[in-house]
DNA sequence: TCAAAAAGGAGAGCACTGCTCTTGACGCGG
DNA sequence: CCGCGTCAAGAGCAGTGCTCTCCTTTTTGA
């Protein structure tokens, strides 16, 4: 394979220097972050911003996609790390890890699960990273079931609701029962609960010891899942 | 007592059709409105808003607390008109009127429960209203304590838990078990949770029936609690 | 009753934003 | 080595929040 040429060693590391900058003023000034200080920032004239990202929204995607894939990473590796079989281990770590991300990077995390930025729709490019965290808590219970350590609850899902996980599950872990899927959902929708109020403030004056409590509300969500 | 004079009945109109105009452009535009858009609307010079709002987070702030208040009176009031002793059915009452404002005010529930606006700081008038569908819920749980139709969970809380729990029950609720209200608030978090992703299209792709989907989610959550 | 004071509207202006267009300078492949 | 494509720079447009001044209208107090 040819050299890459000096104007695309060079336009690559323009790219990557913006998004540095960008990424720090995101954590200064969350979402509204300015193509002109990001350009002052950088030496640079802002109309030449519009060389490497055709517009604002163009580059907002390309640091939400970053911000996917470390988030994505962090939850990853931190179940990995965790012992195969114990699986309330598995799930407790990723969710810390998750919770722990968004506190080392909240403007990122307020970007990725805050509210949609008005005139911008999020493009296809994220939705699969954005469902790595989901996916890896999900995994979790499809292993428990494998090796017969979690027991599907019993009890009839309502059936446009049973159709729909029934879809869902076959795309992802076929196989998964629905009752149990719904449980992990709910994990899930938790956990994002959770860490967007802790991160935005809302029981700031409620609840002093925020790292227990998440440990146990987190801990709480095992149990409902029925994880030993 | 004196009348109103003209100029504090224009007054108290003009400070209401500008929150409404305002409430409109929330709508279409998220939480990057105009003041001078607004103005346009009125016919009126943007100059002239700052008579009665002397900044644009003042007047976000005043949507902030009429969106509260129109929350907890619709979760109040639905919760109200259930049977005092179908303590299941005022919690799913409560929970679906939550979802059911928010989907008919998308850009006001993203005000109040999306990320914060960057140089923006809640005042601290914002916080009394903002617990109401919060404290509604729990007040399911105090009545089911009353009358004793919910066995508080067994089960030891790790100890800052118990404590930060023990001293918001005091607060709120005198004599409600800290291992219950870490429950009632792992609802609210759900039901937080529910509506947030629903809203924010996370799962648009994978839940074609919402409705359904939200109901059996909230009654999981009601399963957890104990609700009978 | 009548003048002083307060309140509100209109307009200009400042510093900022995203974005477009044009003008030059530079690197690179044929 | 020359022309094509890339890039920085600057001017400019329309929009923003907000301030200040000027002028009219209403309220108020002696």
């Amino acid at each position: 394979m040819p050299a890459p040429s000096i104007r695309a060693r060079v336009r690559a590391e323009m790219i990557a220097e913006i998004k540095a900058v960008a990424r720090r003023h995101l954590a200064s000034d969350g979402a509204n972050l300015s193509l002109r200080a990001v350009a002052r920032d950088m030496g640079m004239v802002s109309s030449a911003i519009y060389r490497y990202f055709p517009s604002r929204d163009d580059l907002l995607t390309a640091l939400i996609i970053e911000a996917y894939d470390a988030l994505g990473d962090a939850v990853e590796s931190a179940e990995a790390a965790v012992d195969r079989r114990d699986l309330r281990g598995r799930w407790q770590a990723a969710c810390r890890a998750a919770r722990d991300w968004a506190l080392a990077h909240p403007a990122e995390y307020a970007l990725l699960y805050g509210s949609p930025v008005p005139g911008y729709a999020a493009p296809d490019d994220t939705v699969a990273p954005a469902s790595r965290p989901a996916l890896t808590l999900v995994g979790i219970l499809r292993d428990g079931m494998a090796d017969g350590r979690i027991t599907p609850p019993d009890g009839q899902l309502p059936e446009p609701v049973r159709a729909d996980l029934a879809a869902l599950a076959a795309e992802i872990f076929p196989g998964l029962p629905e009752s149990l899927l719904a449980r992990g959902m709910a994990g899930w929708t938790q956990l994002f609960g959770l860490i967007s109020f802790e991160l935005f403030g809302r029981l700031n004056r409620t609840v002093p010891h925020r790292d227990a409590y998440f440990t146990h509300q987190t801990g709480l969500m095992a149990d409902l899942i029925g994880l030993p």
